[in-house]
DNA sequence: GTGTTCACG
DNA sequence: ACGTACGTGAACACG
């Protein structure tokens, strides 16, 4: 053993550059760009965790041009612009590596490789093993026996790291690293702006150094060269190559030294850094801080939690919570059962095991509403033990912390902690890792006491910013008139359920697998003989158009594309395409529906499944385990699934839909006069588009007129563009632009209103809907066109589907009250995005369609009427 | 875990 | 020059 010291040394700028392609679109609440931090930091701590090194330094070049910039730019003109999003994170970047008493080596007149190849070099010959970490191969001619090139690739989120020794790089460059420098002053290198020589490339280039061994020496020899364009462009560009050696070269003998005593390894996670991470979101980060930062205040009234020696106890304490004060409230419920509940009066947390008294404990806390003020986290998973009449002085931070910011994936309590209270917790990972409840209050109660308790902590003392960003964002009235009594009713919905017939739906499963066997069995044959996995979208590729030679070549990143348009083009002259087409259908019928719905069957003959309100961008409703919004509608064989969902005995299903409600909300939200009218004629909506579009009378318009109305008609709501509608049309993207600039000449206020959310979005980098629900707009900032044209369509999109989405909610809550308060016992039991499904009492079918009907039409006042389909019958398909 | 495909609105 | 329509969730293959 020796007692050899490490040093890792990061190109700064080379380094964040990396991180910033390498991590797509992270930015904070603010607004400010943070991935190439994030994805810096994450090499960072990767390469510390690895090396653990006794001393970091990190080098930055400083703005002033240096040498070399100005021989490349006499040679080119200019330097590529760094993009701003990146730029604006540089500062950043050394704000958070002072921060955490990282040294940064920079100096005017240096390249950052300039200070790495001096500082390596100089740590070397003091018998340092020296970690060099950049992007760039230029410094891997600084390789050495004591000098590593270590070169991270993100690759899919994963940060890999290709070491490069001498040998390693002879090994992959066929040159030492001394003869790297005049391989790149042939080959050039675009991304460090070396111009090499034309028509040398990396094969040529690394021919030529194998055999003469330097670029001097192919000078020497340049008349033996074969090829003639190459020895021509040789001896046409010496002063090239020279200029690109000087280039390429990294010096080693700046004169500038490290300070080891300040680059010493240790002490990274300082308050002030803890601090810069919480402002910069980087909520994974934090936990490194945990053992080193003892801030924290506040936290005593949830370390300190008691957990009560009696049910009395709890239901005292609770008690002595004054009237109209606020609880923070945590119910450890699962599969139906309370096993342990934790109350937060801001003061003290107190918890109660639930296993011995459930329904006396469940009183305890049903005492609380109405009295007080309930914070909670994820309410609907609670209700079952909170009083169901009204959720007045409900809160759930969840649903807050999702309005606040929908594009979240996530929102545990921790997060909402780090976020809203800047307060470091564990979470439920942490604390009880995979164990569900049940099992930790029979092995661990002491653990599940400590979540419980941090959880009705968190909700009661986010409560109050939470509450205050609502109100400065003008999204506390949809929180508490839309959010929170919608919740209610979802959890309501999902207790109820909807009634399958099993034995129905494992026929109509068993009937698709004799025609799968026989699909398997015919493409086999078609394709050769060979079986392959029809299903395996790269074996498929592979059979179809490598083996087959069937024409339409690559469109994916991993192989060819087997989607269903590409299929369709080949299906009419490939009998084997109509056939796999007709396979996939019947497979995914099987395998996702039949098969799928099937193992979510209760006891009870019903599917509960989960309608979740904080996952979607726009403010829909999404259904999980299993989805029910995505039931085949279609085509006739899927849609038959529809049958086996039915009504209870006595019952019968009534469904109702919106027609074009979000094409009527552009109506209103344009105040387009020509639209608006059409609607109010009341007739089909894409035949008087088609009309107007096309200059053709009403009755005289084609079929095709009306489905490329219809395409136009869809893409406005997508937010339009004559890409997307070309390919949706298969016509030219011309033609498709012809189509959309006639449809906003006949809807002129339409185009104005889309070009306003367009630039409203941009300006406060957030959409908004009619009810002031909110989606941020990151992507409108970015330099790059895809991103910010996605930006433009989402906000055009948002406004519209968002408000859609309002309306149906409020659609919901009405319908649902309605039906409670007329005493009635049909029930609310599925939403589709825009259709309600009620399980009918058929002595109550006229009172329910008539509240249903209503209620939906009246849900909002818009310029033009809502309108609703509405139908009944004994199973979802009859009624639909 | 990610990518592809396909079901719905 | 870029190369997509908006919003979801589930199954499957594959590394």
């Amino acid at each position: 053993m020796t007692d050899q010291k490490k040093l890792v040394l990061i190109d700064g700028h080379s380094i964040l550059n990396r991180a910033f392609y390498g991590v797509p679109n992270l930015s904070n609440t603010q607004g400010l760009h943070t991935n190439a931090v994030y994805g810096f930091l994450n090499i960072m701590f990767k390469i510390l965790e690895e090396e653990k090194p006794d001393y970091l330094a990190v080098a930055f070049d400083v703005h002033a041009p240096t040498f070399r910039h100005q021989l490349y730019e006499a040679y080119k003109g200019t330097r590529k612009a760094m993009p701003e999003e990146l730029r604006e994170q540089v500062p950043v970047m050394k704000d958070v590596l002072r921060a955490m008493g990282i040294v940064i080596v920079e100096q005017a007149g240096l390249e950052a490789d300039d200070i790495l190849g001096t500082l390596a070099k100089k740590a070397a010959a003091e018998g340092i093993q020296v970690s060099l970490v950049s992007g760039d191969r230029d410094l891997l001619q600084i390789a050495d026996k004591s000098v590593k090139i270590r070169i991270p690739k993100t690759k899919q989120g994963r940060t890999e790291i290709e070491d490069y020794y001498p040998e390693d790089v002879e090994r992959v460059y066929q040159v030492t690293p001394a003869q790297f420098i005049d391989l790149k002053a042939l080959m050039g290198d675009a991304s460090d702006n070396i111009p090499g020589v034309p028509k040398v490339g990396e094969k040529t280039a690394a021919e030529l150094m194998v055999r003469y061994g330097s670029l001097e020496n192919i000078y020497a020899h340049v008349d033996e060269i074969e090829k003639k364009s190459i020895r021509e462009s040789l001896i046409a560009n010496r002063d090239l190559a020279d200029l690109s050696r000087t280039l390429a070269t990294i010096r080693t003998d700046c004169g500038i030294d490290l300070d080891y005593e300040a680059a010493r390894a240790e002490g990274f996670f300082t308050q002030e850094a803890y601090e810069l991470f919480k402002r910069l979101e980087f909520k994974n980060m934090l936990s490194r801080f945990e053992a080193d930062t003892a801030e924290n205040s506040g936290r005593e009234a949830v370390e300190h939690f008691q957990s009560c020696a009696s049910l009395e106890e709890f239901a005292a304490r609770a008690e002595a919570v004054e009237n109209g004060g606020t609880v923070g409230c945590f119910l450890a419920v699962e599969k139906g059962r309370l096993f342990g509940a934790a109350l937060c009066s801001g003061k003290e947390t107190y918890f109660y095991p639930g296993t011995s008294q459930e329904s006396e404990l469940k009183s305890v806390i049903r005492k609380l509403s109405g009295r007080v003020t309930i914070s909670a986290f994820d309410i609907k998973k609670q209700y079952d033990c909170l009083c169901q009449e009204s959720t007045d002085h409900y809160f759930d931070i969840l649903i807050a912390a999702y309005l606040l910011n929908p594009l979240k994936s996530d929102y545990d309590l921790e997060t909402i902690a780090a976020e809203h209270m800047g307060l470091m917790i564990p979470g439920r990972a942490e604390i009880l890792g995979k164990m569900p409840f049940q099992e930790a209050a029979a092995s661990v109660p002491e653990k599940l006491a400590q979540y419980c308790c941090y959880g009705a902590f968190v909700a009661a003392m986010s409560y109050e910013p939470l509450q205050r960003k609502l109100e400065e964002t003008g999204m506390d009235r949809l929180m508490e008139e839309i959010e929170m009594p919608l919740s209610l009713v979802l959890y309501d919905m999902e207790k109820e359920g909807v009634k399958v017939r099993r034995e129905e739906l494992k026929a109509y499963g068993e009937a698709l697998t004799g025609r799968i066997g026989e699909l398997e069995s015919s493409i086999h044959e078609q394709a050769g003989g060979e079986p392959f996995n029809i299903n395996s979208p790269k074996q498929l590729g592979e059979v179809l158009f490598e083996k087959m030679h069937l024409p339409g070549g690559k469109k994916t990143k991993t192989g060819y594309s087997t989607a269903a348009d590409v299929l369709e083009k080949l299906a009419g002259e490939y009998p084997i395409v109509k056939d796999i087409l007709e396979y996939r259908g019947l497979t995914k019928l099987k395998s996702t529906y039949a098969d799928g719905l099937a193992v979510f069957i209760g006891e009870d003959d019903r599917i509960h499944t989960n309608f979740n309100q904080t996952i979607t961008a726009t403010g829909r409703i999404s259904s999980t385990e299993p989805n029910l919004q995505n039931i085949p509608m279609r085509m006739e064989l899927g849609r038959r699934i529809r049958k086996v969902f039915v009504p209870r005995e006595g019952c019968e299903l009534m469904d109702a839909d919106y027609s074009q409600i979000e094409l009527r909300v552009l109506a209103h939200m344009s105040g387009d006069e020509q639209l608006i009218e059409a609607y109010r004629t009341d007739q089909d909506i894409h035949r008087i588009t088609a009309s107007k579009v096309f200059h053709t009378p009403f009755d005289q318009v084609t079929a095709l007129q009306r489905r490329n109305a219809k395409a136009v008609n869809f893409g406005i709501v997508y937010g339009i563009s004559s890409f997307g509608l070309s390919q949706d049309l298969s016509i030219t993207p011309k033609e498709a632009a012809e189509y959309i600039e006639q449809y906003f000449a006949t809807y002129p206020k339409v185009k104005e209103f889309l070009d306003g959310l367009v630039s409203s979005a941009k300006e406060k980098g957030y959409a908004v809907t009619m009810f002031g629900r909110r989606r941020p707009i990151p992507e409108l900032a970015s330099s790059n066109f895809m991103q910010r044209s996605f930006g433009e369509r989402v906000a055009m999109n948002s406004p519209i589907q968002g408000t859609a989405a309002d309306i149906i909610k409020i659609a919901m809550i009405r319908v649902w009250r309605a039906l409670r308060e007329a005493g009635l016992k049909s029930k609310l039991i599925l939403q589709v995005h825009d259709e309600l499904v009620i399980e009918t009492l058929l002595a109550e079918e006229e009172a329910v369609r008539r509240i249903l009907s209503d209620n939906m039409k009246e849900a909002a006042q818009l310029a033009v009427t809502l309108e609703v389909d509405l139908h009944t019958g004994e199973n979802w398909y009859e009624a639909k």
